[in-house]
DNA sequence: CTACTTTGTGTTTTTTGTACATATTTGTAT
DNA sequence: ATACAAATATGTACAAAAAACACAAAGTAG
């Protein structure tokens, strides 16, 4: 790391008089953007456009535009992918490796987003576009596997600590759904009566008075989440 | 999105318009860095060089250099204002709103370290550089309060769920001293059997068989972090 | 040697989390 | 219509963790 000793000031002063050096490197977002569908996490994914990771996926990303915000920029990515506004939304982390992208030098800022498969607005947008079970992720294109493996991990903690995991789902929604999205997050199995002791605890729900359809089972009482928790904004960082 | 372009953004752009157009943002890294001495935590600030902030303090940073990681840049920042290396961080958050910065777009990580502020190696590099209680830091030059409320947030919830807290301390120290590294950083008291008993179920630490000096009370046994928590690799992030 | 300050320790209570079993409701197959 | 399958719905006992709380011992200062 910080090799060099003491000189560094003074080189680094002569560096910045020639400013331009500094403006080399690009800024991007990649946005990984998580779904939930029948008992699986899916995260979105294109086909790489490189040729160095020809056949490999990648996550939605782009280039920061000079006037907008970083945020704005991570909120573009997810509209021109999937039509989605108001979604929810994490910085994660920025990675800086100075070789991680094999054509130039970019620093990218990883988001998490929450988009509700179901939502009727939902638009794919892009041939090369689809959603793929998280589990099944094997390699990506640049160190978005690393990335992917962060945010996922960000996930897990997050939902254990606040009521974000609703944006998943649609509407209504029964209890056993919404443990199973707890348990594809998690990769755990959850025990069913604690489980919902502790949401009829967080008081998070409210009972639609309704009940599932078109199961060949008994069907079981939706819920909504209390529009107080879903707020878009993030209420921590 | 909002299209705003402030005068100053212009000329700044202009200044730059015959490079790549997407590589006109510069990227810097900003460190928070914590120290601790007597019931008080303290930061790591310096003047502003700017006219526009001119009397306000400001955090370690620099602009990143085209042919070093993030994180290098990181170290290296740490190690030209302190003369320390090896020293335990983590990175908190990016921001990158386009007029962060009155001189241009610069888009800015920050990162938390912990020093000891007893250490025999701490340089503190410029007359310009000091310490100031951070209990007292009211406002700082560009986004700098904001970064540094953010990292102050990061640091609590991560003393309490890591053993990072002993990067403050010298090499031994009284459970008196920890805990009250806990109440500076966490703004609350603790009760001090209950405290003990969390720290002795932790076994983070040894005792040294050795008793603290010129102390005008009956001196308090003095410990050291077994040496398996001291890595300065972050564990998670 | 007395007063003062801080260290050092243990018990009780409360809260939180975990493990676990049975009756009920509906759909489906006969 | 009846039996069966599958999932819903619910409560209690136990273990672990956190919080509240009080008193004796060690050393310093005068």
């Amino acid at each position: 790391m910080a090799e060099k000793v003491t000189p560094v000031l003074k080189s680094a002063r002569k560096e910045r008089q020639n400013l331009q050096s500094f403006f080399n490197i690009a800024v991007s977002v990649d946005c990984v953007i998580f779904g939930y569908d029948k008992n699986e996490l899916y995260v979105l994914l294109r086909e790489s456009e490189l040729e160095e990771y020809q056949g490999l996926h990648s996550l939605m990303g782009d280039l920061v535009r000079p006037n907008e915000d970083l945020t704005e920029a991570s909120y573009r990515i997810l509209f021109e992918r999937t039509g989605l506004q108001h979604v929810y939304m994490e910085q994660v982390h920025t990675f800086g490796k100075v070789d991680r992208h094999p054509t130039g030098r970019v620093i990218t800022t990883a988001y998490f987003c929450l988009v509700n498969m179901q939502d009727q607005q939902l638009a794919i947008a892009g041939r090369d576009v689809d959603w793929y079970p998280v589990r099944k992720v094997k390699q990506l294109a640049f160190d978005h596997q690393e990335i992917l493996q962060l945010c996922i991990r960000q996930l897990q903690e997050r939902v254990m600590e606040r009521p974000i995991i609703f944006h998943l789902l649609p509407n209504r929604f029964s209890l056993r759904e919404l443990q199973s999205v707890y348990e594809a997050i998690l990769g755990v199995e959850l025990d069913r009566r604690n489980f919902r002791k502790r949401i009829a605890l967080k008081d998070w729900v409210t009972d639609t008075q309704t009940l599932e359809k078109e199961v060949s089972h008994r069907p079981g009482k939706l819920y909504q989440v209390k529009t107080f928790y879903l707020n878009t904004k993030q209420p921590l960082q």
